[in-house]
DNA sequence: ATAAAAAGTTTCCTTTTGGAAACTTTTTAT
DNA sequence: ATAAAAAGTTTCCAAAAGGAAACTTTTTAT
C-alpha cells in the first residue's frame, strides 16, 4: 500500500465550522485492532471464523486500507468480545490501627469439592468485605455439578494460567485465558469448566 | 463472611449446561444519533454544516439505511463534540438481571502514574462493590512518592509475577513473591516496591 | 537447507456507502 | 387556508467497503 491510500483513508483534515477548525484526530483504529487481535492470540482466520468478516478484510481493517462500518465494527467487538470504546482507546504504553494478612503461595487454607481445589486465602482476618479465593480447575472439569452457581454479592475472577470456558445465565460462555478476567453479578448463575489440556488456575474474589 | 455461607456457594447440583444462544442487544446507533441531534438542536443541515457529511446520508444514517464508515463516524463525533461512547450508549439494559464484564489481558483501561502502570479491569460495569485493577510496578521503583499511600476501604493484593516488598505502617515489610498475597485495610498506610530485577506484576483489588 | 503449512496481503469483483440534487413532508407567515 | 420556506427523505451515481480466491511472506517440520 502506498502513503497516498492511507492519508486518503484517515486524512488529519480540517472542517470548518460557524465557530472555528476542528482537527480530526486521526485514530488508528487498524492499530489498535491488531494489537487486540494478537493479544487474544488470534490469527487472521481465527478471528475471521469469530466476527464473520473475511480474513482479507480483516486484513485490510489492519492496514488502515479500509474504514470499517459500523456494521462490520459490531460483528468486530461481537466476536472478538471486546468493547467498543476499547476499539477506540489510545493504544496502551508498554511498558486506626490496621489489619494485615498474608497469605503465602499454596498455603491457603485448602477447601476441597469433588471437582476442583479451592484456597481461601485471607483467612485470619474477619469481617472482611471481600472473600479471596485461588482455585485449580482440573483439566476438562466443571466446577460444579451441572446446575448454576448463584449466591449473593459480585465476583471477580481472573485466570491465572490454562483456559476456562465461563459460562453464565444471561450471556454467551465465553473463553478466558490467562490475564483475562470476569466481574459479574454473582446471583446471576455462572459456572466454570477448564478447556485446556492443563488445570486451570484462577483467583477469585467475591463482596456481598 | 461465614463458614455457611461458603456451603451456600457449591450446593450439590445436577447437571445442565444450558448454553442457549443469547443475542446481545443491537445498538441502535441510527436512533441515538438522531436523539444526539435533536438535543443539541440541530438540523439535519446544520449537524451536516458542523461533521462534513451530506445531509442525505445523516438522513439515511438516522434511519439505519446505511451503516456509517468508522471514517464517517469520526467525523460525527468530532464534529457534534461529542464522545464515542456517547454514541455506543445503549439506550437501556436487556432484560438481563445480571451483570457481566470482561475483561482482556492487558486490555483494561490504562491508569498511568508517573511510577507505575495501572490497568483498571472491569471499567464497563458501574456501582460495583469491588474494584479490580492489574499493575505493574517497574524494577526497583515505589508505586507511591513517598509517603505512605492511605484511602477507605480494604485492599487484597496477590503477585502474579516478580517481586515485592510490601510496606505498611504498623508491621514489618514483608516479601511476596508470585502467588503471594495479602489482605490488608486499606486506611493503614502501605506502599510498595518492586524489589527483583524483572518488572512486577500484581492484581489488587479494592473495597469500601 | 528445503518443502510444506500457516499466516498474511493483494486482486478482482459485487455490494453498499456517501454526496448532489430532486422530491416530499412539515413548519412558518400571511 | 395557502404560499413560501425549512426540514427531512429518496434517487441516482461515483466511490469505497466486503468477500472469494490468488498470491506472497513467514513459520514449522524434516
Amino acid at each position: 500500500m502506498t502513503e497516498k491510500q492511507q492519508q486518503d483513508i484517515y486524512p488529519s483534515m480540517t472542517i470548518t465550522t460557524d465557530q472555528s477548525e476542528q482537527k480530526i484526530a486521526p485514530i488508528k483504529l487498524g492499530e489498535r485492532l491488531k494489537e487486540i487481535r494478537t493479544t487474544l492470540g488470534l490469527t487472521l482466520e481465527e478471528a475471521s471464523q469469530k466476527t464473520g468478516l473475511a480474513r482479507s478484510t480483516l486484513s485490510k481493517i489492519e492496514n488502515e486500507q479500509i474504514s470499517p462500518t459500523f456494521q462490520a465494527m459490531q460483528k468486530l467487538t461481537d466476536g472478538l468480545q471486546i468493547d467498543i470504546p476499547q476499539l477506540f482507546a489510545a493504544p496502551k504504553q508498554m511498558n486506626t490501627t490496621g489489619r494485615r494478612d498474608i497469605t503465602r503461595n499454596e498455603l491457603g487454607k485448602p477447601h476441597p469439592t469433588s471437582t476442583y481445589e479451592h484456597e481461601l486465602l485471607a483467612t485470619q482476618l474477619t469481617n472482611k468485605k471481600m472473600m479471596p479465593f485461588k482455585s485449580q480447575i482440573r483439566a476438562r472439569s466443571f466446577d460444579a455439578y451441572g446446575d448454576w452457581i448463584r449466591h449473593d454479592g459480585e465476583e471477580f475472577l481472573l485466570v491465572l494460567s490454562g483456559e476456562i470456558t465461563f459460562f453464565s445465565e444471561y450471556y454467551e460462555p465465553v473463553n478466558l485465558s490467562e490475564g483475562d478476567s470476569v466481574y459479574y453479578d454473582a446471583n446471576m448463575g455462572h459456572m466454570l469448566i477448564s478447556v485446556s489440556e492443563e488445570d486451570a488456575s484462577i483467583i477469585w474474589v467475591t463482596a456481598s
